[in-house]
DNA sequence: TTGTATGCGTTATCAT
DNA sequence: ATGATAACGCATACAA
């Protein structure tokens, strides 16, 4: 691949002409013009992005920092990410953390490094951000925006599910299904209750149902998580429930499994329902009902405020948001159905 | 973020000065090196990778062409790649190509732009890579490598799982449990017919098995695919199977659905048996026997491969093999069993 | 309309 | 041991 000189040289003009010949100059000739764009496509001339970029400042160049890459979920918030970045011109560096905190700390040093110009960061759901990490990236006038976390991290942009509107579609069809007695199974780690447990709770109540329903345990999701111990326990509730709500899919597909193993037929006996609608739904049996959360729309409106505020003239202005709420569909499969009276 | 030359003012040295002191240089005086380095942390100085890469020519990147990010298969690879990226020094851009051959050829452009120095491509299998990305890559001279293709793309090395490993250990496992009719259920999408279905005829008669099981359909795997219509080909043969080989996790758990729906128990009736070892198989009922292929594992053999052809002293020797090969384990779960006699 | 000169943030090669 | 200068590939202000 030749440089911009020695396309000069072979077209018998300056390098500047051939720069502007490329970048559509206005003011070049119309000939010219012509014959350098021929000779930069038969000899496959690139100009050198690594070159503009030292030389503009602007790298064109947006980092992803995962918790763990392998995550069908965070491969999907990418596939956004990338569609997005791709439609206005950006590349994607990715990064992984390995869930370690150190990692996260060196990811961000690399990527300011390779002077990335924004910043999306899926951390480990819902450990806190090293405070360290944030205040590096804000120093470095990068935009940040954390993706699908359920806790807030002060002056960065978060880009989650309407937690709400997710509660009330998962509460609204169980209840229009003729479910009174609705459980929720979710892990609540530390000191944190996580958004999804108080939006279902909110949920039940603005529809007059009882919210005394909600199991956890005190580790991460699936750490020390058993699905026979956590659906004794949901069923030893009285009255009864007839229905559970899984915080996610492969919470409820193991709920599936642990029912059938008790010999309670779902939904004869009781309905499950999942969140997040992710591949595992459509194979459990019977299929999950389940709530899409669209983690490429995600990824995509979280890419755009990122850009947005690379190209908005001032920065400084106290009016990004705090939150950006992407709204949820429910997914009917088989594994809900009307209570037995 | 200061440059270099803003440190030196800073330090009241030369630029230079600093260059060697970060770099650990011999001769450099022991003070100076000392202040120079603690100044730095103090700043968060991290040299511009943009314009070592400029200068140097060795941008230390890699591209991943992926033709579709959301896979969870390809979000396994693209973690190996990264962990051998990341011990290596090198980051990792990110790309895809929505199934899309322009969009392929796009993504190969913006990656020689960007100067990447490797290539590691999981194109949409088995879909022939169009020769003009091949030759471009090539004629740039970037190492590239094509993964989890069962397809040859000349002078690229492909790294994918030992497809022969795999169709012993399936065919075997079934073999020992005392299967003596086993079917193998796959896409054979125009002309080609996959690697996997001609390693499994071997595997088959290499144990004196009849290997006429074979059920295809003219399409890509998921198009268009019956898993009824094609249980009920696979069942029709007589003698009638009693194990079925999906050629992957989504395929087999569609076939037990299947079964399911016609009333035959698996394993009890029909054993079936998958490949991949996909996040479905923990979650199907029965949970399903499968072969992992190890992802991660072939992401890093070719990530590595990549990097030690960037670092040989000559890239030129015909020593690069055409093809490495990961070898795949077998996890058993419950979806096999010894056949009803 | 086109060419020349300068600069971006580095590293490397001269000096001193 | 340290400083001045050149160079990388590109864009651009200025000169012609």
């Amino acid at each position: 691949m030749p440089t911009i000189r020695q396309l000069a040289a072979l077209a018998g003009v300056s390098h500047s002409t051939v720069s502007r010949a490329l970048r559509d100059d206005p003011q070049i000739g119309e000939a010219t013009r012509r014959r350098i764009q021929a000779l930069a496509r038969e000899y496959h001339y690139q100009p050198n992005r690594l070159a503009q970029g030292a030389l503009s400042g602007a790298s064109r160049l947006l980092g992803f920092i995962s918790g763990d890459l392998s995550l069908p979920f965070g491969a999907r918030l990418l596939r956004g990410i990338y569609d997005a970045a791709y439609g206005a011109g950006y590349q994607v560096l990715v990064t992984e953390t390995w869930r370690e905190m150190p990692r996260l700390l060196q990811a961000v040093h690399t990527l300011l490094a390779q002077r990335v110009q924004g910043m999306l960061i899926v951390h480990i759901n819902p450990i806190p951000l090293p405070r360290q990490a944030v205040l590096e990236i804000i120093s470095h006038n990068v935009a940040a925006v954390l993706l699908d976390h359920s806790r807030a991290e002060r002056p960065l942009t978060r880009v989650c599910t309407d937690e709400s509107a997710l509660a009330d579609l998962a509460v609204g069809y169980l209840h229009d299904l003729g479910h009174r007695h609705i459980a929720f199974v979710g892990p609540s780690i530390g000191a944190f209750r996580g958004e999804r447990t108080a939006a279902i709770r909110q949920a039940l109540t603005r529809r007059g149902l009882s919210s005394q329903y909600l199991v956890d345990w005190q580790t991460e999701a699936y750490h020390g998580f058993s699905a026979a111990t956590t659906l004794a326990r949901a069923l030893a509730h009285r009255p009864c429930p007839t229905a559970i709500i899984g915080f996610e899919d492969r919470i409820a597909a193991a709920l599936i499994q642990a029912a059938q193993a008790r010999r309670l037929s779902v939904p004869r006996a009781v309905s499950i329902m999942g969140c997040a609608n992710l591949n595992i739904a459509e194979f459990t049996a019977p299929p999950l009902t389940s709530i899409e959360q669209h983690p490429e729309e995600i990824g995509r409106r979280a890419c755009r405020h990122v850009i947005a505020r690379l190209t908005a003239p001032d920065p400084a202005g106290g009016d990004v948001p705090a939150l950006i709420q992407v709204p949820p569909t429910l997914v009917i499969r088989d594994s809900c159905a009307a209570p037995a009276r």
